[in-house]
DNA sequence: TTAACAAATGACAGCGCTGTCAATTATTAA
DNA sequence: TTAATAATTGACAGCGCTGTCATTTGTTAA
């Protein structure tokens, strides 16, 4: 049942410390002897033992997800998706729900560092837009692979997996204008999330580009919640310059905004239209369905927890940041301009 | 920084198997030597490391959470509460998301036990109501600790953490027939999962005290989502007896039900009582508030966690199973009979 | 062809702990 | 008090792997 680097020696015929500099992919082993092995190891379905190789070895095994978001949809999708990297590369993942302000947080990650030999870590907003914190991370000598809002690395600290925000929001403000809307609500995130700031960046892009006039009293200051979005339409609505269409920062904001439409007798989207930010099961959830942006956050995690393994075992030096554009996705909540 | 067994061995004048067994709570150990052994633990800040109990000894030190719903606020309230336990007591979780309908489903979970040595599994819904599932994890020798809905243990195959969703749901049909409703309308969650039957079953209960008569033209079958909440609103709404208040089968529901009403141009809670049902987050952003059952998730998860630690430990041979009952939350959803 | 070097492989100790079993100490009964 | 028994404690091997370093094999240049 289950096969050890013995068995997988024995019957290939060459020290264990052979098999074990294979199963690393260390360099020196001659092409044929590698083959050799591989071929024994996946006869055997060897896996080597997770225990084993913490224990003797250096090196680690093991990689963190912290967290630290009200938003469980989103964590979840991260969850899953780092989940899947590990398992395609036999790793182990610590899952550590932490509060973001604490002031023991060091304290506590470093703990968890020395306890567990982590390799590196995963990391998210409010984390990953933490300079410092990302610096005494690499301090302690772990990698980190963040993953943040923006099209340029913010420094070279440690890698990035971008989430063009600045894009997505360009190209559903564009859809809005399509639609011949000219007069676009924009309820924020908190200004303190680097996605409000380029969501609202691109926002910003797509009404220049089209030479509409920015009316800053159409920007309305918020949060990630839905009783933002419900608080944050109804100021829209009741103002001086009402709206045809709300550009929404996320999908929570978005039913809220949608709630509050309702709740004044709006007819969506013939009388408004709506658009969310992360086509979370949220954007379905709603009646009608939301126009938003498709942000493919297990994807991304994967693709994350994949770069932060490849550094972990200095497979890459200078990982090439990568990127993504959430793509807009149409459904009901938008259409023509009244 | 690292303290190792020899370390404490050393500094208490014992040798290390009797520091090991103080660790692991073994018996026959005298008691003074117990508390000396104990301090330098203290002193030390000692804590074993699980790579190597692992790979040295028989027992595990690990146990898994497998989850197969939608519902991303339940998976996350769980897996923060095991994980609280795990942390106390030295645990190791391991998070395995996968398709409680997949027919490689055993084969799966089978490979994970044979490869990390799991001691035990908590099972919530849909995995916890399935006796041949519980069966087969005991067959493989996994302890199994079970959150069902219930207020006596469907079996002594494993034990159970009752959450008596039939007396939660008694009080919350109190609380309005005390408002003076006697037309109140159901919603129900997917016919299958045991909660939906406990749901209803107490809500009848309560009528039944309460001497009013039941209509079953006021029970709706749904599922536990947004949508069948506004669907069964409607229905109920635009039915021959329409109701002075609805009880929906969760929060979700519940927020569906809300939102069909205002659709309809009816006011909550002046025409219209709505509550819910396990006072998740949802419950908070819904506008009004919504009255329902606050339902510990994390403190569930918790005592599940600890009572399948020691079941695993052998400290617990028939462990006395504990029970949960929902209490009711009054928020702004619920309010006088008109 | 051979010395000189580099590349590939193997022998072996040991990571920190637990299981086994033997040695020691405390306790009881006679 | 002493033998017999039970309760504690310790010595030691070894879990499955990796790090170190010695050995072997292959390669190059003279």
């Amino acid at each position: 049942m289950k096969a050890t680097i013995n068995d997988v020696a024995k019957l290939a015929g060459v020290s264990i410390k052979t098999v074990s500099r294979v199963m690393n992919n260390e360099p020196s082993v001659r092409q044929p002897t590698r083959e050799k092995v591989m071929a024994v190891v996946e006869e055997l379905n060897y896996q080597p033992n997770l225990a084993a190789r913490n224990l003797a070895g250096t090196k680690s095994f093991s990689i963190a997800f912290i967290y630290d978001n009200p938003n469980a949809y989103y964590v979840i999708d991260m969850q899953n998706g780092i989940l899947a990297a590990c398992k395609k590369q036999g790793f182990e993942l610590l899952i550590h729900p932490c509060d973001a302000k604490a002031d023991n947080l060091l304290a506590e990650i470093t703990k968890m560092v020395k306890h567990s030999r982590i390799a590196g870590l995963v990391l998210t907003p409010p984390f990953s837009e933490q300079p410092e914190f990302v610096q005494q991370m690499k301090d302690l000598d772990i990698e980190v692979v963040r993953i943040v809002s923006g099209d340029i690395a913010p420094d070279d600290i440690a890698p990035c997996i971008m989430v063009n925000d600045h894009a997505a929001a360009q190209s559903i403000t564009q859809h809005l204008v399509d639609l011949g809307h000219k007069k676009i609500g924009f309820i924020a995130g908190e200004a303190e999330h680097r996605s409000t700031v380029e969501r609202l960046r691109g926002y910003k892009q797509a009404l220049v580009d089209n030479a509409i006039t920015l009316d800053e009293s159409l920007i309305i200051n918020g949060e990630y919640s839905f009783e933002s979005g419900v608080k944050g339409a109804k100021e829209l609505l009741n103002g001086e310059e009402k709206p045809t269409a709300i550009f929404s920062c996320n999908d929570e904001i978005a039913a809220g905004a949608l709630f509050a439409s309702r709740l004044m007798g709006i007819s969506i989207p013939e009388q408004l239209s709506i658009t969310g930010f992360e086509n979370s099961p949220f954007s379905r959830q709603t009646w009608p369905t939301l126009t938003t942006a498709d942000q493919p956050n297990q994807q991304i995690a994967e693709d994350a927890a994949n770069l932060l393994i490849a550094c972990s075992r200095k497979q890459k030096n200078n990982p090439e940041t990568q990127q993504y554009t959430p793509q807009l996705v149409v459904r009901d909540s938008t259409g023509k301009a009244s």
